[in-house]
RNA sequence: GCCGGAGUGGCGGAAUUGGCAGACGCAUCAGACUCAAAAUCUGACGGGGUUUAUCCUUGUGAGGGUUCGAUUCCCUCCUCCGGCACCA
């Protein structure tokens, strides 16, 4: 009978929804497992192959702790609110309230034809009332506890989407989304005070079993930094000017202050006759965006202001200027420069003639500097402190301004605050109402949701005001602690405030009452294993890490990291069409990496010659014109083979170079378990356990005796032990593997096993040899099976059932290996003369020095190497190697 | 510039408390089956060499080191990928 996969495949489709083979439930009585992937935005574009390399592994695990007895939560959901559906809607000219559902749905169906065993009884859509109601109450809560506020401050303005994006939403002073240079505009918007979070976000990365990498990511971006504030008096004015160091130790050396532009003292500083000078550097610095601005090879600029600062520890009037390499959002917007010890102040100190004095030397001495030096050493021309190395000089500095009043020890963080405001229509609004007379008043909880009402137009404003500010009917409301007119919040949150809880929701999709019973939270939080892309390594994990412990502070939740095993898929690149850019568009090319070639557009792509057409590697997206579907590969080799072959054609973490050849590979594999099942059925026998000799299975208990059926003799010969030692050991492998995410290795050790099968027991003609013993073709052919089903799910219920399975194969056991059947009897020992390898012998296992060295002096090449030479000294491994070192 | 990660056959990759480099698969070549093809099965498959076989030699980005022994550890350098970047 052939392989046909395309009926066992839509078979077991339909049975598993019939059943709801995939449904959780709350069981206390059983060990939980909750395994998650990050949940997508759906796309009109749909799913293609290189989204399973996320979606096909964890399956695989989640099937495989299924079987380990695990009550495993694997749910799936739509991240639908946010830009990119709303973009993809203004694009297509529909409304995104219909148009996500029907994404959604496709999406779903890929999922289930690729086999994915998600208990859609829990899907979620972050779009619906029943969700973002629980958004919003979360809003409240974080309003509540003073860690919502609404401030006006120059934001990142993305002209292109016409709104406000959080500081992790610009990269390379680029809109993330759309690639536009990034502007500055002030707006009132609102904000989340992540920043009171930074030490705890930071010191519990430590409990997170993630990838180094991924955790040192989330370390850059908070940007923990310790040192000093220090206030410098203004000569001659009444003011200060505070600024932060790192480097308290190097106050002697610090020989002017430099303000950021938009510094708050600037104006009262800036001496009458500089005035227009200053003025006019400002002007320029602030037309600068911040892609010019974070250019680090551009010479500095500067102007001075005509002020002179004190130096609190020597007393000496320093130059105040004003440059733009230093930000305003940073630290106080002021530093006091040590030229002598900073690269920067270095640069700026020789270019405008400012005097660089050495205060940190490496031995004690003073000496010419050439360039900054950076490092840490010990105190020179420092009054009282000389000679204190620099960690000393710290401290004791720190207890000195602390004692004058002039100054702290500070700690610093790069995070800021999280933006959280769009001026956009498609997000969850923003439950506050403005009243005249109460000010900032927050939705009564039994007012929520504050519905997102359905418009015709929702496209952006285009003034910066949110389209919901158009809506008469949404804006006008009464104040509820007034009672008087009112206006609505007309701002929604973005995407990043769905995603920062959906993990919480899957416990207890539904519940009308809370966001999440505590007992469903109790039970199934925290997430076991979470997957997603690397790119979310800063503002999604570092959000959702945030509302999470303000949760737990408030006592809704018992725990406070809410991912604690966390792995990145790679993702599929695909041969892309391209081209050179035009000489005007070398400029404005965007993204500096593909400077010199630019993705073909579909119209494009028909007109284009042939043989102008450069074809690189990139990412797999639709917009790239590079797409492989599942349906399509499910089609030609069916969504086993495809499964199988996303698995093992790299390790998870890694990127992979879509090819459709090695699928071949795969799914000939597919094919031969199959055939081999086939050719094996007729000599199964669900009972073999009870046939194995009892030498043969410690592990089977003293009942064991060989059964009529089975021929006595020397079928239990060195064939069998043989191909059982190897199936026990696959067992091992292809368990431990799974587990630590190797599903390329997994899979691979089943080929080998079944390698060994076929070399014991070849199929011909749709039958195994005379003679082959049943007990073993009986334990191959079920554990086989069970070893396959987590990769190969329909394949897998359809053995499984021949085979006379009950119920799904998912809740049978996972099989379990016998310790003793592992060990191998015989091992290699490579003898080595002088380190290199010059023979192998075979040997008994745990063989001792003395006999390996008597075996090996037994190979005539080894006695020839040897013969009239001296042995200086042997070393022995046990089971691996015996060394003679000779001359 | 700083911080991570990586570099192994024609290709994807495997092997690490230092002990048989190239598992498994793709592609390729040869053979079997076939009228033929596909499918399937068998074999070969890093480079060089020779006395052609249980052979020798070389080989894991480059160079050096430690060691009886290095893909694995150390030093220097090169390349690629990712992140951060006048962060004071």
């Amino acid at each position: 009978m052939n392989y046909n996969f395309k009926e066992i495949e839509a078979k077991w489709q339909r049975i598993w929804q019939e059943n709801h083979t995939f449904r959780t439930l709350l069981e206390e009585s059983k060990k939980k497992y909750y395994c998650l992937e990050m949940f997508p935005y759906p796309s009109g574009s749909g799913l293609h192959v290189g989204h399973l390399k996320n979606y096909v592994p964890t399956d695989t695990f989640c099937r495989f702790k299924s079987m380990q007895g695990y009550n495993v939560l694997h749910p799936m959901g739509w991240d639908a609110f946010g830009q990119p559906a709303e973009n993809e809607a203004i694009r297509r000219g529909r409304n995104p309230r219909e148009m996500v559902p029907e994404y959604a749905a496709t999406y779903r169906e890929t999922l289930i034809k690729a086999g994915c065993s998600y208990d859609w009884e829990r899907e979620i859509n972050s779009s619906l009332p029943g969700y973002y109601k629980w958004t919003q109450w979360i809003f409240l809560l974080l309003h509540r506890r003073g860690l919502a506020y609404r401030a006006t401050s120059p934001i990142n303005w993305c002209p292109s989407c016409k709104t406000g994006l959080a500081n992790e939403e610009v990269k390379e002073g680029r809109c993330w989304r759309c690639d536009s240079p990034v502007e500055k505009k002030p707006m009132p918007q609102w904000f989340f005070r992540i920043t009171a979070y930074a030490d705890r976000l930071l010191a519990d990365l430590e409990k997170l079993d993630w990838s180094e990498g991924m955790k040192e990511m989330q370390r850059d971006w908070i940007g923990r930094s310790e040192g000093a504030e220090v206030d410098f008096a203004v000569a001659g004015k009444k003011q200060s000017i505070r600024v932060f160091t790192t480097r308290p130790d190097t106050l002697f050396g610090a020989t002017f202050i430099v303000l950021a532009p938009e510094h708050p003292l600037v104006s009262h500083l800036t001496a009458a006759k500089r005035r227009s000078e200053v003025q006019d550097y400002i002007r320029k610095a602030q037309g600068e965006s911040d892609i010019d601005r974070l250019n680090v090879a551009r010479t500095k600029t500067g102007i001075f202001t005509g002020a002179y600062a004190v130096n609190p520890v020597n007393g000496e009037k320093i130059p105040v200027w004003i440059a733009d390499y230093v930000m305003m959002n940073y630290g106080t917007g002021a530093i006091m420069c040590v030229p002598g010890h900073d690269n920067r102040d270095f640069e700026f100190a020789r270019k405008f003639s400012l005097p660089i004095v050495q205060v940190v030397s490496r031995d004690g001495s003073t000496y010419d500097l050439e360039s900054a030096e950076a490092t840490e050493g010990i105190a020179v021309n420092s009054g009282k402190w000389n000679g204190l190395p620099t960690a000393e000089f710290k401290q004791a500095i720190g207890r000195w301004l602390e004692e004058k009043g002039i100054g702290r020890p500070m700690i610093h963080y790069r995070l800021r605050d999280w933006l959280i405001s769009r001026q956009r229509y498609w997000g969850a609004p923003i439950p506050i109402i403005h009243c005249p007379k109460c000010g900032e008043v927050p939705v009564p909880e039994a007012q929520l949701p504050v519905v997102l009402p359905d418009v015709e137009n929702y496209q952006p404003s285009g003034t910066g005001e949110s389209p919901l500010a158009t809506i008469p009917a949404f804006v006008e409301t009464v104040c509820p602690t007034c009672g008087g007119a009112a206006r609505r919040e007309t701002d929604t949150m973005g995407g990043y405030a769905c995603s920062s809880w959906y993990f919480l929701r899957f416990a207890d999709v539904g519940n009308d009452n809370f966001f999440a019973s505590r007992s469903a939270l109790d039970y199934w939080l925290p997430v076991d294993q979470y997957t997603g892309g690397i790119e979310h390594a800063r503002s999604h994990l570092l959000y959702a890490r945030f509302w999470t412990k303000v949760l737990f502070d408030e006592g809704l939740l018992g725990f406070e990291e809410p991912f604690l095993r966390l792995r990145n898929q790679g993702s599929l690149l695909a041969m892309t069409p391209g081209r050179r850019p035009r000489p005007q568009e070398e400029n404005n090319a965007g993204d500096e990496k593909i400077i010199d070639w630019i993705v073909l557009k579909h119209d494009e792509r028909e007109q284009y010659p042939a043989d102008q057409i450069v074809w690189r590697w990139a990412r797999m997206s639709k917009s790239k014109g590079n797409v492989v579907t599942p349906d399509d590969m499910a089609e030609r080799f069916g969504a086993d083979s495809l499964r199988v072959y996303e698995m093992f054609v790299a390790p998870f973490e890694d990127d992979v170079h879509w090819s459709e050849e090695g699928i071949h590979g795969s799914h000939r594999f597919v094919t031969r378990v199959w055939r081999w099942l086939q050719a094996a059925l007729p000599l199964f026998r669900r009972e073999w356990r009870d046939a194995l000799p009892v030498e043969m299975s410690p592990a089977a208990g003293n009942s064991a005796a060989p059964a009529d059926s089975i021929k006595p003799g020397d079928q239990w010969g060195p064939a069998e032990r043989a191909v059982r030692r190897k199936l026990h050991q696959t067992v091992r492998k292809v368990g431990a593997q799974i587990e630590t995410f190797q599903f390329n290795t997994a899979v691979a050790a089943i080929m080998e096993l079944l390698n060994e099968i076929y070399a014991y027991a070849p199929p011909e003609r749709e039958a195994l040899p005379e003679n082959i013993n049943p007990v073993v073709v009986s334990e191959l052919a079920e554990t086989l099976t069970l070893l396959l089903a987590p990769f190969a799910p329909h394949l897998g219920e359809e053995l499984w059932q021949q085979l006379g399975g009950t119920a799904t194969v998912y809740r049978a056991p996972w099989p379990a290996y016998d310790p003793e059947l592992i060990a191998e009897e015989n091992v290699n020992i490579m003898i080595q003369v002088n380190g290199k390898i010059k023979d192998k012998i075979r040997i008994a296992l745990d063989s001792d020095e003395e006999t390996v060295k008597q075996e090996a002096m037994k190979c005539g090449k080894i006695k020839q190497l040897l013969a009239g030479r001296q042995i200086i000294k042997i070393i022995f491994i046990k089971n691996k190697m015996l060394s003679i070192v000779c001359k």
